[in-house]
DNA sequence: CAGCCTCCTTACCAGATGGTAGAGAGTGGG
DNA sequence: CCCACTCTCTACCATCTGGTAAGGAGGCTG
């Protein structure tokens, strides 16, 4: 049946469209109104789904966040089955990264909204990166202290490298808003000193 | 008379508050009732002075415009008068930019905003930019015919020049939200991957 | 058929928002 | 003294906002 695949569709049909009308517009310049116009729907059917704009909110980036995690979990899961070393690891998730950003540039607007201080989404994307980055700075102090990888502040780093991350984000939205085109080449020379940066803190083999 | 003093400062108090209100709860997350009530005076008093809130961000951008181009005629200014070279004239431009955005940080929530695509600011910035630009380009092509700089694409190179701090700017608010105050390092380094990349692009005798 | 469930709808609302109209208070010049 | 100007205020409004209440259509199950 047609109307049963749209009904089941809706849900997401809505989820798609919010997150790039608040990626681009903002939180506070997405009307709920807006958004069921442009899916040609009311806005109660949204307010169905989502019981309310903020909750809206936190489904958008809580499947955003879910295809980060999925992302790196494959990611990580490659570099293992590879035999691969710490410093390959670390190379392997941030390329990750990289590889969804260009893929899907509409987390970009998201990741840039919910990354502004008193942004509604803040608190949200913060519980789902607060355990990655538990994750990954222990197993970097646990790497630290079995001595394969240099000794550093851990999460200091890993702020950084966030921080980076979230920058490029809107170097390549400013990019795009001049008319220049996913270009790919100040992209990948941010990725390399973002990884120059991390090779250069980390790797033991690295010089200084 | 104190109350003439107040009158006057009035506009300049407005777009204090307005641009740090627009640089944290954006342009739409900013009501002209609550900047009003956080300076202890009524809606009306802005709209007297500003027309409209939209010409008030006008307003509070054409500020930091001013401000910024006066800082780069100093910093021209200054290295015209030391007998500088190209390069080190390009050098005390980025400096006197990174300065101004450690100096005054309200500044940069300002230019995240505006640097959104389809923000209402975006067109007013340009218009306040473009001609900075387009003297740079002149500049840089010049010295290029001339020899005296590498060969490159100006206008690509400004404008990444220009996301660059724009994406930098994200970074440093993005750490300040994370209970990271305004740690100079990453900053510094950012600083000088900028300049070395300029360097690398212009400096004729700077090695590839 | 009856009853329930899912999904989407119309009808409606209280509050906030940007903006208009006009009055009042202080100041200065003729 | 009065008029005009500047600045701020109170009063008010049309519109838009997110959100509530309730109903209707279709499908599934007893």
């Amino acid at each position: 049946m047609a109307a049963t695949e749209v009904r089941g569709n809706t849900r997401e049909l809505v989820l798609d469209a919010a997150l790039a009308s608040f990626g681009t517009a903002g939180y506070d310049g997405t009307s709920l109104d807006d958004l069921a116009a442009g899916l040609g729907i009311r806005k109660q059917t949204i307010l169905y789904h989502f019981v309310s704009k903020r909750r809206l909110l936190d489904a958008v980036v809580d499947r955003c966040a879910g295809e980060l995690v999925a992302a790196l979990e494959r990611a990580l899961a490659q570099s293992r089955a590879g035999g691969s070393g710490d410093w390959e690891r670390v190379e392997a998730m941030v390329r990750e990264v990289f590889r969804l950003a260009l893929d899907q540039p509409v987390l970009l607007g998201l990741l840039r909204e919910v990354s502004r201080p008193n942004s509604p989404g803040a608190v949200r994307v913060r519980s789902h990166l607060e355990p990655l980055m538990a994750r990954a700075r222990r197993w970097m102090e646990d790497e630290m202290a079995a001595g394969r990888m240099r000794r550093t502040d851990a999460q200091l780093l890993l702020l950084s490298a966030y921080s980076t991350v979230v920058g490029v984000a809107t170097e390549i939205e400013v990019l795009r808003a001049a008319g220049v085109g996913p270009t790919l080449r100040p992209v990948v020379q941010r990725r390399g000193e973002l990884l120059r940066f991390l090779r250069r803190s980390l790797d033991p083999a690295a010089r200084t």
